[in-house]
DNA sequence: CACATGACCTAAC
DNA sequence: TGTTAGGCCATGT
């Protein structure tokens, strides 16, 4: 586990998500203590580099939107993904 | 330190 | 409904 302090506590907190929920990039922040840092924790999601190991996949827009994910399919696969495990509202 | 980038958020047209 | 603009934060150059 290396990267910045920012990182490590987004990345920890991800963690903590339970399988089959997501959390919005606003909540995280707010988990952190960073309640304004939404585009932080969006950039220490795309930077991590523990794919399968931080669920940054279970994280979304304030909207319920996928947002983003750089990988394969993109958004897609992430779409997929929370299906998978059991994301349906 | 200044500038640029990104998977954001909100308001306004 | 789709696009623009401004604000926000961490990171890298």
């Amino acid at each position: 586990m290396k990267g910045t302090k920012f990182q490590i506590k987004v990345w920890k907190y991800l963690m903590k998500i339970p399988k089959g929920k997501v959390k919005t990039y606003k909540q995280v922040a707010i988990g952190i203590n960073r309640p304004k840092s939404a585009r932080a924790v969006a950039n220490a999601c795309s930077k991590n580099p523990y794919a399968p190991t931080v669920p940054c996949h279970r994280v979304i827009k304030s909207d319920g939107s996928i947002g983003g994910f750089s990988g394969p399919g993109g958004k897609i696969y992430k779409e997929k993904l929370l299906k998978k495990e059991g994301f349906s509202l």
